[in-house]
DNA sequence: TCTGGGGTCCTAGGACCC
DNA sequence: TCTGGGGTCCTAGGACCC
């Protein structure tokens, strides 16, 4: 306890709602309290899979992901519900706001889960008692139970709340790394999914112990810079910071829905593209931003899913703008086969403020180029005698003549 | 009678430039 | 008449996460 604060250390939380979409929706109806609660598509669209589940239906073996019907086998008494997102992100505005109560470095990374660095927080307490305070105020002021990992950077928080839920807390320090963290399958490692599991199998990497042992080159060799990264982490090392800006510098908007049924019926297609194009462009005006890169995602039948993209040199944001972009990439790269998924997406986001600041200077550029344009032919006009442009006016005039039509002019004059 | 929808990051290959 | 090697940018695909 007497080094929690260590002096060349940080104190890092990782608060992790439990099972976020059933316990907002039990908050909201006390009376589905204790019950197996699922949250679900609807299977009538083809989207009834397993979103989140309470832990009584995780207890029957109700998992993420798993096909609702699949989830209903297991679990007769099974009560399932559509996802209510407006109710979710309300209530994850309001555990954010509790958190930045405690301090101002808060770095949410989703709906359900984010990043405290408590460092400087010693006037509060000892990081326990911080950490029992914010659980407690989750669960009285908002009726939602979460975990705390509490530990000197963000890795080691994140595997730490995974070790004690529902309303668990669990402090990892580098000295309990070896009988808390390395006994653990290494498939429990963050960042370790099914594809590296069975890649780090075959050089008989097994729990995230085995890391610590396994040859660095070798990694790198099977899995690239995570291979080293994997290392590090196991070795406890993370040196990234809580970036309470993260959010702010999102990457791409994109909406994609799965057809009711596969299908090749153009209409069908080109009216979800336009609901899609519509989505995006809603977003991108909702922050604020524009997108240079249109990307269409076509899933078929076989669930073979390509994407390709097209960037242009405007910034677009309209709905038709995206639209012609989107059906554009349709027309060209369909195979005509049944389609299951169409996606758009928006990349290359840029502030349109940025934009503003981004065209001026652009004229600016222009301008300057203009400028010189000019004092070169008053060099020429000066030196021959002569203007090297019939229809050169001075600025004055208000014409604008053409520069490509000068340069072409100019470099004949010159030769 | 299976496998949603929102993202991020990394990699590989080709084009292009020096 | 032959052709190295580094760097960067772009696109497409894949792995992973919640």
């Amino acid at each position: 306890m007497s080094n929690f604060y260590p002096k060349n250390g940080r104190v890092i939380f990782h608060v992790d709602m439990n099972s976020f979409y059933a316990s907002v929706e039990a908050a909201y109806n006390p009376d589905l309290k204790g019950k197996p609660l699922a949250i679900a598509g609807n299977p009538e669209e083809r989207k009834g899979i397993i979103v989140t589940s309470s832990y009584e239906a995780r207890a029957k073996g109700v998992k993420t992901t798993m096909p609702l019907w699949e989830a209903r086998r297991l679990c007769k008494d099974l009560i399932v519900m559509r996802p209510n997102f407006d109710r979710y992100r309300q209530a994850s505005k309001e555990i954010f706001k509790l958190m930045s109560e405690v301090t101002s470095l808060v770095q949410p990374v989703s709906i359900d889960e984010g990043y405290m660095d408590i460092t400087h927080c010693e006037s509060l307490g000892t990081p326990i008692e911080i950490a029992k305070q914010l659980q407690r105020k989750i669960k009285e002021t908002l009726d939602l139970p979460c975990s705390i990992g509490i530990a000197p950077n963000k890795f080691l928080a994140k595997m730490a709340s995974d070790m004690q839920k529902p309303m668990g807390m669990t402090v990892l320090r580098k000295r309990d790394l070896p009988t808390k963290l390395w006994p653990l399958p290494i498939e429990e490692m963050y960042g370790v999914g099914e594809k590296t599991k069975e890649k780090l199998h075959t050089i008989q990497v097994f729990t995230i112990g085995d890391l610590i042992e396994a040859d660095r080159y070798q990694l790198k060799r099977l899995l690239g810079i995570n291979g080293e990264r994997l290392k590090e982490r196991a070795q406890g090392i993370d040196e990234s910071p809580v970036n309470p800006d993260a959010i702010y510098d999102f990457k791409s908007i994109g909406n994609s829905e799965t057809l009711k049924e596969d299908t090749i019926d153009e209409t069908k297609l080109y009216m979800l593209i336009r609901k899609l194009s519509r989505k995006v462009s809603d977003r991108l005006n909702r922050k604020e931003v524009a997108g240079q890169t249109i990307q269409l995602t076509i899933r078929y039948n076989n669930r073979k899913t390509i994407t390709r993209s097209i960037t242009s040199s405007e910034y677009l944001m309209s709905e038709s703008e995206i639209y012609k972009k989107a059906t554009d990439l349709f027309e060209h790269h369909w195979n005509g086969e049944p389609v299951r998924l169409l996606g758009v997406t928006a990349q290359g986001l840029v502030e349109r403020s940025d934009i503003i600041e981004q065209l001026n200077l652009f004229r600016y550029q222009e301008q300057i180029q203009d400028e010189a344009l000019y004092e070169t032919i008053h060099d020429l006009t000066e030196k021959y005698g002569k203007n090297p442009f019939k229809s050169f006016q001075p600025k004055e005039d208000h014409q604008e003549p053409s520069t490509s039509f000068q340069k072409d002019f100019l470099d004949d004059y010159k030769n």
